[in-house]
DNA sequence: TTTAGAATTAGAATGATTCTAACTGCATTG
DNA sequence: CAATGCAGTTAGAATCATTCTAATTCTAAA
C-alpha cells in the first residue's frame, strides 16, 4: 500500500507492463492488466464475479480475491470507476468519460447515458459555502427501452 | 405483503394508527409509527443499527429484523427513501421533498441538499427513445464545510 | 370464542466483501 | 551469483449487512 518504497517503479520486466491514462502513469502486472481489459472490454458493467468469470479463460488461476486487489488498485488509481446502484454486488466500469447510469428495474441491465449538454449537477443545488466536490454521482432508475416496449 | 385482503384496512383500533402522506392513507403499527417517527426526526440519515437504537427508549423488546421490516414496509408505500451513497450499510430518510445527498468523505457525514431551481436531471442526459424514468438518485461527495475549514 | 391473517421475534442463513497468513517470484544489495 | 526483501497472489476464514425461517403473539372477523 506505502507508495513510499526504495524499489525503483520505472524498471519495467516483460512480466509488468503500463497504462497511461489521463496522463497518469500506472503500473500495471499482468493480472491487473487483465482485469483492466476485460473491463475495458465490456459495456455491461460487470461485477467481481463476472470479471474473474471472463478473466479466466486467459488466467484459469486466479482467484476473487485477487480480482479485488487489482480492482481496488485500478478504481484508486482512477482508471476505472465503482458503481452502486442497489444493495448487492458493486459494479464496475471502465468509461472514464462524464456519464450516468441508467438502471432497468424490469432486467436489470445498466447502460450508460452521456450528458447532451455541457452541465454541472452540483451548480443546481444548494450547497453550504465552503463545501468542496470531488465527484457526483447520477443513478438514474426506470425501464429500458426493451422492457418497456414488451409490457 | 399482498395488498388484496379480505380484512378491513378501515377499522383502526387502539394499537393501530394511520398517516396520510403524499395522498396515500398507510397503516402503521405501532412499531411501524415509532420508526417513522424516529426517522422524521432525525435529519442524519440513520442505518438500521442508528434506528434500532433510537427506537429502543420507546420499545426496548424491538428487534432487528422488526426495524427491517418496518423500513422495507415504509420504504414500498412511499413514506421514506432508502439512499445508498457507498458499500456498506443502507441509509434511510424521511424528507420526501426533491433533494439530493451530499456525502461528506472525511467525517461520514450525510446532509440534503435541495434544488435552487426547477431541475429534472434525466432532461439533461441522452437516454435510448421509449425509456421510462422513474427515479433519479443523485450523490455527491465531496469534503463538508467543517472538514474543509479544517484542512 | 374460534380462526385466520398480519406483525413480531430470535436466530439461522445468505451473500458480498475484506482480512489473514502463507507462498511466489522479481529485483536490489552484497 | 546468492541472499534478502517486498509487491503480488492465493485460499480460505472472518466480517458485516441483510434476508429468511419458523415459532409466537396480536387483532379482527366469523
Amino acid at each position: 500500500m506505502s507508495p513510499s518504497t526504495t524499489r525503483s517503479p520505472a524498471k519495467a520486466s516483460g512480466l509488468d507492463c503500463r497504462l497511461a491514462v489521463l496522463g497518469a502513469d500506472v503500473r500495471l502486472t499482468p493480472h491487473r492488466r487483465e482485469v483492466f481489459d476485460v473491463l475495458a472490454a465490456s459495456t455491461d458493467h460487470p461485477t467481481a464475479y463476472d470479471i474473474l468469470d471472463r478473466v479466466k479463460s486467459r488466467s484459469p488461476g486466479m482467484s476473487l480475491a485477487t480480482v479485488y486487489n487489482c480492482l481496488e488498485h485500478l478504481t484508486s488509481h482512477g482508471l476505472i470507476k465503482l458503481v452502486h446502484l442497489e444493495r448487492g454486488q458493486s459494479r464496475y466500469c471502465a468509461n472514464l468519460h462524464e456519464h450516468v447510469h441508467f438502471h432497468c428495474e424490469t432486467c436489470g441491465k445498466v447502460i450508460d447515458a452521456h450528458p447532451n449538454a455541457d452541465f454541472d449537477p452540483a451548480k443546481f443545488w444548494n450547497l453550504p459555502a465552503g463545501t468542496r466536490v470531488t465527484r457526483t454521482d447520477l443513478a438514474i432508475h426506470g425501464t429500458c427501452q426493451n422492457c418497456a416496449a414488451k409490457s
